[in-house]
DNA sequence: TGCTAATCGAGACGGTACGTCGTGTCTTTTT
DNA sequence: AAAAAGACACGACGTACCGTCTCGATTAGCA
């Protein structure tokens, strides 16, 4: 935390990067804190000793602040090696939901913003972009333990896995069967089907 | 349009169909001259010549009203009949897509209203659950057809396609080539692999 | 004073007075209590327990606040009937004084005001000819006592009353011997010059 | 002017001139041209291209530079000598409301600055009195053409005639007969009481 | 020649006020 | 009982201005 009861001050003709790490640090506190209502312009300012002005200054509007809070508070996600891809799949997830489940939903969030704010999009792009890269890494491996179908589309298939966490998030069901959950998405792609234990199409 | 110039008066002591139907048209109207911003409560009941306490009596929240008005201006979205899934897929995609882009994505909003609006949750659930029946009488077709791999479960697939019309709306992708998109999605349930027309896996 | 814990409410759809009174009453007392420059709009919504729609839906700028505000707690300034003209003068402008000195000279601001915010120019012209017209009262008495010269312009005087009270008070200059301001001011219209006690001319 | 395009540089361990006489010309030029709520201390520094650090060491406050951009545009107000007082005052009155006239009031603005910044006080005070001082000379030359009355107040005049200028400042009243004005501040003095030509008394 | 000292342009900063806007609640009057 | 009307409290928004601050570059005069 900055907030050491003292004002920053200005460190000359540049922007000082312990204004925006303040306020980024505030804003996440905040936001465990009082939750997303809480998390106004006017609260973040106050409670980090910043200007209003300063914090238009880094971010041009509170979606991209709230973007940037979430990148900070983002760490790796830690995507699991078991040995299986749905298992794999099913503890990332995991890890990933529960990440989501301890921090308000702050990415739902953002998601939401940046129907309204069109400015959010590129930067929305490109988190993507990344997901799909890591995701990618995990099916490789996989790929190369043989589990994939002859000729499964990689991409196509971490579309597939963000696309359903999103709309669990979105629809507010983290709380799903994790195994259950990996196995709807990764089973048609791999070469042996599997059942899963006790599973039953419903 | 109910925009008569002389304001509706009470017919009584019975809600009076003609004010909520004045909102919905008018709020309809609003959506697609002003866009999503321009949806307040005080323009609406203003250019409705409602008053904001029926306004609220209606609906609950803004939130509600915004559900309602989707709701009506969503009809049947056809589902497509081609002979084969993927086609079925495609062009029923390409439909919803096609209403999604005229509409200013209404939809979009709804869900990330949802994010704030907790009361909207029941509602877009069932609306949800809807469409995962209807999806899934497309796949019964299908696997009348004889297309979809033993074992199939028809739920997952009809959720992986709405997780993905989702996603491809949330992240303003309404313009993808359908029929790729369409195959990525359905192809690893299909008995005998095909390859798209001039796709290529990635 | 109006502040008693708890917010006053609609009382239908048409101007509450209550809300006014609140925030002239508190307005009052915030420029008798921090004067001038703590005289802000948010103190007074806040402190009044108003919205600052409510106090902009009132008085269209800060301006034509201060210019009510002014109104109010001006009473009758008290215009003497001591028997002589100077004498009238001198205790009537002495109360006046004693008014602007014990109100932060609220009004000089609002002169100051009225430069930039043209709007408050009518409001303050109607002011003054207020002001003209309780100072040519105490003229005619003064010509019926035959104390004037004849053909001595009432009006002309007056307002060379008011000019010179302003002078004083936009210059700080509130603390003069108002018997010798008086005399200074009122002399030459007199029939017979006196000598004012103890003066002397400079 | 001294807008270069290039900005000025130190000159060594001493103030430069050049960086003070930007600043005032640039200045005067926004107040010609935007007006007195376009004269803000972050658009002079941007147009002089000076800082605002240069305008405060060189100027404690925004009314204090006021005070020296009228200074500055202040020239002899050119008290005439037409022969009667009664003519002096009007042309000179004359000459003064023309420059107030064509300066957008910046004085009045000084005025009212003081009224807030009462650093400003004594440079007005001070100002005041050389405006005394140069109404006497104009006066004791109707004194020597025996003009006033016998024991006329000179000083008092002259702030009469000060009192009465400034009040019409104040009360936009710029435009007033200028003969008339004349003769209702001066004739109370007059030895022998003339009428105006064509006036009435009210 | 190098050192010191003060000024300069630049612009970020904290602070504070502004006036506007949107939400949901409320009360009165009319039907 | 429900309707229109619209004022109200609340609170967030984004902008603007003020006066302070720190920097790096500059240059004269001193050592």
């Amino acid at each position: 935390m900055s907030q050491v009861g003292i004002s920053r001050r200005s460190i000359g003709a540049r922007p000082n990067p312990e204004a925006a790490a303040a306020i980024l640090d505030t804003a996440a506190r905040i936001l465990a804190e009082k939750g997303l209502k809480g998390l106004t312009t006017e609260a973040i300012a106050r409670e980090a000793r910043a200007s209003k002005s300063t914090l238009y200054r880094w971010w041009p509007s509170r979606g991209a602040l709230l973007l940037a809070v979430y990148m900070r508070m983002k760490q790796d996600h830690g995507y699991a090696d078991t040995g299986s891809l749905i298992g794999d799949v099913a503890v990332s997830l995991s890890n990933l939901f529960a990440f989501w489940r301890g921090n308000g939903s702050v990415f739902a969030l953002i998601i939401a913003e940046a129907q309204t704010d069109k400015t959010l999009l590129p930067a929305l792009d490109s988190f993507r972009e990344e997901r799909v890269g890591e995701w990618k890494e995990v099916l490789e491996r996989a790929q190369v333990r043989g589990e994939l179908r002859a000729g499964a589309d990689l991409r196509a298939l971490a579309e597939s896995i963000i696309a359903h966490a999103w709309f669990h998030l979105l629809t507010a069901r983290l709380h799903v069967d994790m195994n259950r959950l990996a196995f709807d998405i990764v089973h048609p792609y791999l070469k042996s089907p599997h059942r899963i234990a006790g599973g039953q199409n419903t």
